[in-house]
DNA sequence: CTGAAAGCGCTTACAG
DNA sequence: CTGAAAGCGCTTACAG
């Protein structure tokens, strides 16, 4: 059996109140039976019930966070540095995966309620299209932050990346390399940072006057198989591009694996921008350029806000909706 | 406020005791209020509380796992495969991370006490000597599986490769390749799982009568630069091995980068076999030989042993001690 | 088949 | 500075 703080005021002979109050450092308790309670109560290796007292003061103590998946350097990472505040904070996290799947996204939503956390990060699927959960947060009052995947319209904060400058500036550096013809492997057509990344890539040719190829982008689904595409995309030698912009680091890996084995050089026949900068970038070969998107500064920013909701802090309007911006790190793929 | 028990009992006039059994099904509850019962609950939107149930049951639903860190190919695949399995068992999950540092795991294992999960599935940090805090959940009666990174000497079930003839089958594949020198780049010191792989290679030498060479064997700590170590080890050509065996996937991928730059050829020079099979093997080029490490499938049975002693049923003995054979994939750096 | 009552382990307003 | 009492939202043995 645990032993509970009635334990310790039957041993010491004084209320259970006074040693919830001393083992909560009160400052009505004197200093000397908060040493008295403190000292048999690592004598009994007595933990506290967060349950129990959570159930009284409604407050768990707990924020959950949920991410299409955990297997992934960005997700892994973005998880890492939100742990890092909220333990700080003196809380725990129930982390939930959607699987990119909007029905375990619902099921997910229901069991961080049921566990009555206190706040959530969350990161909608490639598959949600309709954003009824998120009213059922707002309905139960349990604040929210939206992270890297935003659901458009929700008064509530969100962190992200500046996907647009990003896919700007990964299509300029193109450009400005000399590039021509400029394609585009996006991400799933339903999330906005592949049409904000798309959005990018087309302002950039705009700039530039660059003629807009529609054969020249493809968008994508997770689960896909890519090669065919791929394949697809670079197989006429007289329409070929020249250059290649994708969503993300793992898209832009398989892109290079299989333009080799299609026996084309990259960067001399196909240059390619990734988007992550994840540590990819360097195992691969030849180097991946890629945008940064630093998911352990954008964890830390939306746990940050999470807890200045869940506080009632006052947030001021310029934080509430946090973009991060990017910069282009050139390596080899491009140069 | 949240809906309650209380106010579906009061909607429908009956007792908040019978809203309760009929919530849970309870046999002896008509199947017209089951019916009333569970449409006033959609309706009104009802949330069981996990938290007063679990306070009343004593059963919290939630298990707690620990890992050294989630950013990891290997323990975030592992996490994936223990949360299938917990979530088909209607529990969740508390997820805490080591960082690889022992005071964290200690105070996480504080915390995962003070959430009362029902068992925890945990993986040593590379800088844990001692085990009192096993101690101290088998005093709190805790159940706990030990995965991938077990402490010895603990009756509880086990889950882990088979790092010895994981290490063994690496190296007499070099042996059968026809390599003659071969270096061991290994783990952390402390880790048993490092010392098992050591220990497999050393005995595949000693069963083709191999000579053992000290200076080809080197430990590593997971945040030292790691490019000094394989430079030493491979700078002077009078006495450069031209085989590598390296406790994961992440050293093999540097050593061969950091290879490369010296100017040598893999697998010409020097074959390259490392451990996990991971995503990074046919990212690296040459792609990486790899001894197979099933995250997944290691996760999922570590969950079920662990609910098999939660719910006190019986584990045949054979399957207390799991270990997950593995196998050489063979790729193009030992080819 | 249903209800009243007790209790899980805390915290805290109230009283002294 | 300390204690008695109530209550958080459930579940369940007991009674009918």
């Amino acid at each position: 059996m645990a032993i509970t703080i009635k334990d310790i005021a039957t041993a010491l002979k004084i209320s259970p109140s006074t040693v919830s109050r001393a083992l909560n450092d009160h400052p009505n308790i004197s200093e000397d039976t908060k040493k008295l309670v403190s000292a048999k109560a690592k004598e009994l290796k007595y933990q506290t019930n967060f349950i129990a007292a959570g159930l009284r003061t409604k407050r768990s103590n707990s924020i959950g966070i949920l991410v299409p998946h955990i297997t992934s350097n960005f997700f892994a990472s973005a998880i890492d540095g939100i742990q890092k505040i909220v333990s700080d904070n003196g809380y725990y996290t129930i982390i939930c995966q959607s699987n990119e799947n909007y029905h375990d996204e619902l099921d997910q939503i229901k069991s961080l309620l049921s566990c009555k956390v206190e706040g959530v990060i969350l990161s909608i699927s490639s598959d949600t299209k309709d954003f009824e959960h998120l009213e059922t947060l707002q309905a139960y009052d349990v604040p929210f932050v939206l992270f890297d995947r935003i659901a458009p319209g929700f008064d509530t904060p969100t962190v992200e990346a500046n996907d647009f400058t990003g896919g700007f500036q990964a299509v300029e550096h193109l450009i400005k390399r000399g590039r021509k013809k400029i394609a585009h492997l996006g991400g799933p057509g339903l999330l906005g940072i592949s049409k904000s990344r798309y959005e990018g890539y087309l302002e950039a040719l705009r700039t530039y006057d660059y003629e807009i190829n529609e054969d020249f982008v493809v968008f994508t689904d997770p689960d896909q198989k890519h090669d065919a595409i791929i394949e697809k995309m670079f197989e006429n030698p007289k329409n070929r591009p020249d250059a290649l912009f994708t969503f993300s680091d793992e898209l832009a890996v398989e892109a290079i694996l299989k333009l080799k084995k299609m026996g084309l050089t990259v960067p001399r026949e196909v240059s390619v921008v990734g988007f992550g900068n994840s540590n990819l970038c360097e195992i691969v070969e030849p180097n991946l350029t890629s945008v940064t998107h630093e998911p352990i500064e954008m964890g830390e920013a939306a746990a940050e806000l999470l807890f200045k909701v869940i506080q009632k802090r006052h947030i001021p309007p310029h934080q509430l909706h946090m973009k991060f911006d990017s910069r282009v790190v050139i390596r080899d793929s491009s140069r």
